[in-house]
DNA sequence: GATGAATGAGACTTCATTCAT
DNA sequence: GATGAATGAAGTCTCATTCAT
């Protein structure tokens, strides 16, 4: 809606700016950065590879713009979820449940986020990855944050750091999000099969 | 001391299929394995490219061998831990002690390891990963194990699956291990910080 | 002809590609196929390696579009000379004529044809060779029914197979091409010199 | 018995060195100079590669010695089979035999005779090749010697240069081999089918 | 004297990037 | 402004040759 107040040209290259990432993030996804050339995304977008330049500085760049703005997205809607919610309860429902959805209505992107959250692609170059994980910490904080307002609230008992219950948390889904990737099994449909782990503890 | 008992030949040849893989991992670790050269491995270990080639068919065959041979060490590692304590707790405490022993004692494995465990090298090829996840299951099922133990035998109560509880232990160790490769934080010193979480519920 | 009526990057294209062609002959025809590098290739006809890949998959494409023109060219003029001529005989001196007309013409050529069909390459790959002598047999039968012609019509006397005949006055003719090629002696200027040892037995 | 007469040290080396050259005809007549490694040659004819350059100074050498001995034999042969017979007919047939007999005992030297006769290896390097055309000529000067006696006796009529009549039945014979060898047809058990054609003219 | 591990130059090929049209 | 042909640096891998044992 805000792109029909832009001028048409203006418009115009932000379509063809989407169907370049959109082919970018088809092929890296599918076969990861070193295994796919400027000449294969360009082709797919069905641009020239000129103008994919016109664009992004280069590869990398390009790389960095389509990983950043998928992480946008991600991080925008947990932190929505994480926003959303009678109670801390509610909110922690809220965010497993997000981020299942999120995530597996995004495979291509999943592959490429976790690539980057856990592992080789430190390595494409520095740089990007701070900024990532920068967001990715925030999440993390505003994470902690609804635990020790459930914990201050009287609603959770304070069994460990919030940080770390946080953090525990947010590995866990992890961990289901990626055993689904791969196919193994599926990611709970109810968040609560997730919170249980950390609700009720093992020993009395 | 098995070693000492071979040919001095065959001895030379161990060490020197030792150092070419040192050196391919502290590269790859710090790179990634696309931006690694041949030459560059060679170089660093002090070889001619050609004698790297003697002892491994092309750079897919090396990096296979390093993943494969940190991956052995790893999980042997972890499933020693599992089957160490006197109760299920102890066992516990042994692997989430283990866990952190051996990754930050290999920081450079961990990078690639969680490379291949977590991302991008869906890539380099198929194959390698099938085999080291299926190790990696190993060790979640025999962490598993230890918690239906540890319920059956009345030390923990059944307040999850087993098998998410495990997977829950898992994940967590994992993130803060990831976090401790970032510098972000010290990997805990008493298992008992990231053991808590689980034992002791948020909730009445 | 048909090339000026060709859009102007067509016919550039063209141009290119036999200008490649043109250096690998040359190159090829000097020093053999394992003897000349891409590279080199590249340099003689003034591009940049990349250039040639656009053209050729490989070096072996290239090698093998290079002999099948050739070949053509060949094939084409030989048997245009034993179609044209008022008898047998006409035709015969047409085809010793044309042979070392075209062969004299292109001797680098010649140097890789009969290094196609006698010889070494065997090697660098089947599929070439099968082509190209399939197409040599094709002249050969055509020549052998020139013979047939010419005996049925009580011009020649059936002394022999007529296949033999051809096969005898078709390597007559690359005998003596061969050792014009060495520059030991010319190639007869008339055919008649050629065709004498064949008119007129040795013995009665 | 010749051997038999040498010390035992230096019949040995003289075993090696054909068990080498044995091994190298083998492979290069397989697959081409070029595709044959030095390695491969030590393995088949299990020494080791060091050895190999006790016996040749490189590769090209031990080429050159190996087509250098055979291309003796075959020489030998023919010479032999021209100086046998009672009339220059029997020694016309005995060369046309023996070059059948020589050869096709010999089909992997074959491929790497007309290699060296025709084409390809011009290339491998100069030198070799025009001290095997010598032989060659001195085949060609030896049979065109057998048809100047013929003409001189009275045996041949002089229906054209003689150097041209034998480079005529010499180069029939190639044909006819190089058929042979490419599994089309056999080599004629009779001398005579390949004779007639030249004793007998195709016209009055 | 034989061995074969080690060497490293050099071959083929790809692909990010530029720039004339 | 878009195009895509041209570029050439750089990567992987092979193999003739050497030399310490």
């Amino acid at each position: 809606m805000d792109e029909l107040s832009l001028p048409r040209r203006e418009r115009e290259r932000i379509r063809q700016r989407h169907d370049m990432l959109a082919a970018a993030l088809a092929l890296f996804s599918e076969k990861g950065y070193h295994n796919v050339s400027m000449q294969e995304i360009a082709e797919k977008a069905e641009f020239a590879v000129g103008t994919l330049y016109k664009f992004f500085r280069n590869k990398e760049d390009l790389y960095k713009a389509l990983i950043s703005e998928q992480a946008d997205r991600f991080h925008e809607a947990l932190m929505n979820a994480l926003s959303t919610g009678e109670d801390e309860l509610a909110q922690l429902r809220n965010y497993v449940q997000a981020k299942g959805q999120v995530f597996m209505d995004n495979a291509a992107c999943v592959r490429l986020y976790f690539a980057e959250n856990r592992g080789a692609s430190f390595n494409i170059k520095a740089g990007l990855d701070s900024e990532i994980r920068e967001r990715c910490e925030l999440v993390l904080r505003r994470l902690e944050a609804v635990f020790i307002h459930g914990m201050n609230s009287g609603l959770f008992r304070r069994t460990a750091e919030p940080y770390h219950v946080a953090l525990a948390l947010d590995s866990l889904c992890n961990a289901f999000l990626f055993h689904w990737l791969e196919g193994r099994h599926p990611y709970p449909e109810s968040p609560d099969i997730i919170l249980n782990v950390f609700f009720h503890g093992l020993m009395d």
